[in-house]
DNA sequence: TCATAAGCACAA
DNA sequence: TGTGCTTATGAT
């Protein structure tokens, strides 16, 4: 019997297909249909193809349309993507809309799309050109397309259409619309300029990852900061390249620098596709397809880069394998880093993780042999890393924050004509305004979250919720004038440092400073000219980018992290030190770091400082095994929320029967998120861990159809986090 | 009494 | 998720 019915996936957040009849063309797997659903009409993907279905036959409806002759999703892609939605407990069908390019999701075409091209017509041919005399014009393009056919857009750069159409009018030229012919020449044309000679260690690194290329080989490189990470990669793919095969590199969100492409490009002469948030529809949809066919030899794009088709990939690299914008924290939760390791398995080729601060996880699989190690200890060049060291600032009178020695130290450098950067992690002018009367903090009644102040807008605005209002004059219970702000944040600083050092120019670097990606690398391009003495700013700053003219770095509290409620905060702030104090000062001129923090003694930061970040992960690792933290164990976290903390509550104590039977499975909970009001809505969470992964993707797999069943989880916003990365 | 807002079920 | 139906609120 044939196959009339069709399983389709749409991007509805329910876990289940929906069958539909088969019209008159049987749609291939992985092939968009739309279909009608509803009232409406949506885009889905055809999973499976069947002649009998659960549903009274008159109840189905027929497939309207089947968008793809070619299907969108290869064999290979469905089944990593069908995985990430078992593993991830997501429904099969947002996942599926969310590896798409937006334009396919909403059913523009696959295919490449046709060119319109200008050739002679028949009686052009016969036609002598010499007839044209009176117009020169058009006589030389007669000739022209006599010799060959021409693209419209190429014409167009040398006759004005006033030209073409009167030789149209004329008949003697006709237009016509081709696909262009796929050629992918590239490797042909490859010319691999020689890089620098690798050291020892780049060699060793370089060798091990060449001599398994064919297979699934997860290599971690652990190298600091300007240690040639990039030149590694450059040569670990050149061979693939020069068989014909692709590369994915992902990069972390703010690290797609123009240098590192013109790298790529100029080291191979091969056509490389980027993708990054900063791209229209149509541009995200012409990598895709280039990288579909085999057009491009790289592709470098952030998180979701992740679900590119390509025609033969031969390596994935993950770059700042540490980095969390690699985690998506909405929707489906994926992580770009895990579900590279998935694709480069599912599809047997080399996994290549790299960072001078490795996250614990991927280093706990280095270490216990998952993964093979290479280390990069030695700097290109003399350049040396900043020397870190701590402020205690206890009993310390500070001013904008920063303790009077620190000050004298940022006077010293700037003296000396070098640039200083102060790094806090608040936006804003101050994070709460305060009535000196009678104590009354403006409050985000949504968050129960003091609100920022911001001078520049002018003002007040809840971080957590995006809420804004006018900076009232009064304060809100006793109408005293008397507002005063309380706290640093970036804006304040900026402030205060310009009136500390008069005589230096600063600029200030936070998300609300930074519109466009252009402004913020003409930003970075001003600092590197020595336009700005001071800089301040956020993390963003970190990330990424080096500052050979800037001597002395100083972070302004570093206290919150090492006692924050996140286990992996001091992880975090490790990591952002060491990539700091990796890209500040040049070989001439060594940096120096300073943290402030009320406790200089703790044995965290102690660690960091005086053995590296190296030591300092190794040592925190056996903290985690201790207490059976991942990566020791794993978690999963349920979160709901709902307009009383008690529905949300509720909702996560029945959630929990489901998993008490689950073996080696313990649930903790339900407490409240981190932020436990957002939005004026109240969150819980229920916290899922085991020691065996596979327990507790069993557990996931019994217990989250049977939740989602119930008639109270529609009555309630909820969702599950697989690994997740933050608890806020 | 009507009009708008909020809550709710459901899609093949 | 988006839609249309149902119910609650509230202003006139």
């Amino acid at each position: 019997m044939a196959c009339t019915i069709a399983d389709v996936a749409i991007g509805v957040p329910k876990r289940t297909l929906f069958d539909y009849l088969i019209a008159d063309t049987v749609p291939e797997i992985g092939a968009r249909v739309l279909v009608p659903f509803g009232r409406r009409k949506l885009v889905g993907i055809v999973l499976g193809l069947k002649e009998q279905s659960n549903w009274p036959v008159d109840k189905l409806k027929p497939i309207e349309q089947v968008l793809d002759q070619q299907p969108v999703f290869s064999p290979a892609m469905l089944t990593m993507l069908k995985w990430a939605s078992q593993y991830y407990q997501h429904p099969i069908g947002d996942v599926l809309q969310s590896a798409l390019p937006v334009l396919l999701r909403n059913g523009k075409s696959s295919q490449m799309p046709a060119i319109l091209i200008w050739q002679c017509s028949e009686s052009g041919q016969q036609t002598d050109e010499a007839e044209l005399k009176r117009s020169p014009k058009q006589q030389q393009l007669l000739l022209l397309l006599k010799q060959q056919p021409m693209p419209d857009s190429e014409l167009k750069q040398q006759f004005s259409s006033a030209i073409i159409n009167a030789l149209h009018k004329k008949a003697l030229i006709e237009q016509q619309h081709i696909i262009p012919e796929l050629e992918n020449y590239w490797h042909h044309q490859l010319q691999i300029s020689s890089g620098p000679n690798p050291g020892i260690e780049q060699s060793l690194a370089i060798t091990g990852i060449t001599s398994h290329l064919d297979r699934f080989h997860p290599v971690l490189l652990e190298g600091v900061t300007g240690s040639g990470k990039t030149e590694v990669y450059l040569q670990a793919i050149e061979p693939l390249l020069k068989q014909a095969k692709q590369v994915l590199i992902l990069v972390p969100e703010i690290g797609l620098t123009p240098q590192t492409v013109q790298r790529f490009k100029t080291r191979f002469n091969a056509p490389v596709g980027l993708l990054h948030s900063n791209l229209t529809d149509n541009e995200r949809l012409a990598v895709w397809r280039q990288a579909k066919e085999g057009q491009l030899a790289i592709v470098i794009g952030t998180r979701s880069a992740i679900f590119t088709p390509f025609k033969q990939l031969g390596m994935i690299i993950v770059d700042e394998e540490h980095d969390n914008s690699y985690k998506q924290q909405d929707g489906f939760r994926y992580h770009g880093r895990d579900l590279a390791a998935v694709r480069a398995r599912q599809q047997n080729i080399p996994l290549l993780l790299g960072s001078a601060t490795p996250s614990l996880e991927s280093l706990h699989n280095a270490l216990s042999n998952k993964y093979q190690h290479f280390q990069l200890q030695q700097r290109a060049g003399v350049a040396q890393i900043a020397r870190q060291q701590v402020f205690d600032i206890k009993n310390q009178p500070l001013q904008f924050g920063i303790a009077k020695g620190m000050q004298d130290r940022m006077a010293a450098h700037l003296q000396q004509g070098n640039q200083v950067m102060v790094f806090i992690n608040r936006r804003g002018f101050a994070p709460s305004l305060l009535c000196h009367h009678c104590g009354y903090v403006e409050m985000c009644h949504r968050c129960d979250k003091s609100y920022t102040l911001h001078k520049g807008l002018n003002k007040l605005q809840c971080h957590h919720c995006g809420d804004a209002k006018h900076i009232p004059q009064h304060c809100h219970d006793c109408q005293s004038p008397q507002l005063i702000s309380m706290g640093v944040g970036t804006e304040q600083l900026e402030q205060g440092l310009n009136q500390l050092f008069p005589a230096y120019k600063s600029i200030r670097i936070d998300s609300d400073n930074i519109r466009s990606k252009s402004r913020f690398h003409q930003m970075l391009e001003d600092i590197n000219q020595g336009e700005y003495q001071i800089l301040i700013g956020t993390q963003i700053l970190a990330k990424g980018h080096h500052f050979p003219k800037v001597t002395l770095v100083l972070i302004v509290d570093v206290d919150g992290a090492l006692f924050s409620m996140d286990f992996r905060a001091a992880e975090n702030l490790s990591q952002l030190i060491t990539q700091v104090a990796g890209r500040a000062g040049r070989a001439e001129q060594p940096g120096e770091m300073w943290l402030q923090s009320h406790h200089p003694e703790h044995p965290l930061l102690q660690d960091l400082l005086n053995n590296g970040y190296g030591h300092f992960a190794r040592y925190a690792l056996q903290e985690r095994k201790l207490a059976q933290l991942p990566p020791f164990s794993f978690q999963a976290l349920v979160r709901a929320e709902a307009n009383s903390a008690n529905k949300a509550h509720q909702f996560l104590q029945l959630a929990q029967q489901y998993f008490i039977d689950a073996n080696e499975v313990i649930s903790m909970g339900p407490f409240p998120a981190l932020m436990e009001k957002r939005q004026g809505r109240y969150r819980m969470q229920l916290l899922l861990q085991s020691p065996n992964r596979a327990s507790l993707q069993k557990a996931l797999f019994n217990a989250i159809p049977q939740i989602e069943n119930r008639p109270e989880s529609s009555q309630i916003r909820w969702s599950v986090d697989v690994d997740p990365q933050d608890f806020t």
